[in-house]
DNA sequence: CATGAATGAGAATTCATTCAT
DNA sequence: AATGAATGAATTCTCATTCAT
């Protein structure tokens, strides 16, 4: 063994830290998005992150911490777009439309997130799921609230199932056409619209449609 | 000359081999459905069908096929299940009702068939999840066959993205509904009447309601 | 159970119990020296014989005895081929002669015997290995006492060494001929000659040639 | 300024896992040798050689694979002893002698390496009898260049032939002084003498002898 | 802080053999 | 005598995590 002694800036340092963290956190997204939980080893992140075993359980506990982590900034990330929607528009009509379409749109253009969220976030252990699920569940909040805040556009009473049945109508409806093929499916923005436009065709008066 | 007794395999054997592979599929499937793909091991499904490992390799290629075995099962009665609606109905918009009921209350009922086809059938392996997602598939054509049925009354343009819109409400509600205590919660038929009212109410003209 | 009384002839059913073994046995030995004795399963041997495991077992103890009883009469066989020339030869020279290309010709028109008894009875089981080398000792006792038959013709003292070499480049060279591409290799006649040739050389004045 | 221990794998390392790597190597051999093939498991190496399973893994893909590195490492010592033999002799008769005697002393003196190469190196997969054969091959060929060498001194027409007729004759006596009571049997350097004369006697005009 | 060799528990699967029918 | 379903011991191999350096 033996021993160098490197001299080095605290700051540096710090910074390098947060950028190795990074760098494995991102690495391990993208591998756990494109090949899924079970199938993305340590050794695979470690790898392709040019980073040792040692310095993967330094910067987390476990393989599953990453996992959360990954899922946990996605939903950080969905939030704040609901929450830019919620502070942007005016109309609540307008409000929800955005929503489900923000959804929709995120979530297509991020295809690996997707999966993060839709597919590899169920199945491999309650914690996981449960972060999983709370994502989901906030977006039911968003939706909800949204909802409620002017029962006159808004006429489905109850408002809970409305918010749950919009979530899952986007998720589904997105998972499908990430399914077909990329060369003749419609544009992901037509998809988002026409699927806002049932939704909303359900919780509102139709009249106007 | 000599009598020989020659003993021949009667029904007796069939039937008690198809009654194995049951117990083993029965218990695989209940196994699958409260622990999860992976948490379920061979062994353990082994042990609680008073069965040798042998005997489970004999009448399943191996885990995967099991599990293949048990989604298909639950594929065929969804579909059954939907089938019987179409035919009994006269009324499309009671068709449709019913349909969307049939499969939340089946789910209802089944919790364990419902996290196998929600919640493991994804992510553990592409063969798993394309016979998932053909059971989702499935219920998708049935509900835009439907849809197609009497564009007087259903006047959503796209059936197609309708259709998943529909089934996506369908299941992230009944998720929602399973999660719920089951002290508190909404009765299932009422849950699953507010959920068919949303998703009518997005494909057809409102004014009824 | 249903039981069924069979009346049957005592003569024919000892016949075909007889042409059962027999029918195992071909099997057997054709699949052992084909695909090797562990590549070779029962159920494989059983399958190909369209006999039941059962019936497998009441013929013989287990998987290694048929491969014993291939190897015997392969043994056996062998046995016959020297004995025949022994009896057959004046010339000590043309018995040896005839010897060494018996063994060569024998086992290079039958290449599954000769696997079964260079490669595959050896590395299995000690049991195996010794009826293998058993075999292998017979033909060197009779070439050894071939070669004690006449000191004036044989002039290599240790005739036990003499045996085994000729023994051993009797069966390398045949194993290389059976490598080599049926297509352009020599005819086996000529090459057994050769080997012939080369043994007789070691062991006599070689004036003569 | 912080100070920092960086610590660099140093030669140290890289030794200690050249050390195990041989260790399990080694073990590996000599079970092999010893027990055969299949007689010896993964679990018998590893407790054998004090090593975790996974270090086994580490080290080697499989058991096929320490199996060949064991053959190969065999087939390098061969080469290296008649390369040694090419180079240190005039006189192509004696060359040939040393050669013949090389090739069985080392054997004898390692008769687990004797095993593995005789016995053990076929009929257990396609691969490793490639590989034995292989070792064979090259020595056939180290013979044969030797028979061409001098077309005085060597008369045999056939050097291919002849070559794996001595190789077989080498092998097949060896394998025979191996079976015999180690307390009576003869010296190993006497047969090693006597399998050279023979083989020599067969590829020489034997005036001298 | 950083490394990566080492660990070992645990999972899936095979197949020779038995035995009730 | 004949059948073939049933058995379960045994084996190979993976991978998340630790820890000496």
């Amino acid at each position: 063994m033996r021993i160098f002694m490197v001299y080095r800036k605290t700051k540096g340092t710090e910074a390098r830290m947060e950028a190795r963290r990074r760098l494995i956190l991102d690495t391990a997204t993208h591998l756990f998005g494109r090949d899924g939980y079970h199938a993305t080893t340590v050794p695979m992140i470690v790898a392709e992150s040019n980073v040792s075993t040692g310095s993967f359980y330094m910067y987390f506990r476990n393989k599953e911490d990453v996992f959360v982590a990954a899922l946990e900034e996605l939903g950080t990330t969905i939030s704040g777009l609901l929450a830019v929607v919620r502070e942007s528009e005016e109309d609540v009509l307008m409000t929800m439309e955005k929503k489900i379409e923000a959804i929709f749109l995120f979530l297509a253009e991020n295809p690996e997130r997707a999966r993060l969220l839709i597919v590899e976030s169920s199945g491999v252990s309650p914690r996981l799921e449960q972060i999983g699920r709370a994502i989901l569940r906030e977006q039911e909040e968003h939706v909800k609230t949204t909802l409620e805040l002017d029962s006159r556009t808004f006429v489905f009473e109850d408002t809970a199932i409305a918010a749950r049945c919009i979530v899952g109508a986007v998720h589904e409806s997105l998972y499908c056409w990430l399914e077909e093929d990329p060369a003749t499916r419609l544009p992901a923005v037509e998809v988002a619209h026409a699927v806002a436009q049932f939704n909303i065709r359900a919780v509102t008066r139709n009249e106007r449609i």
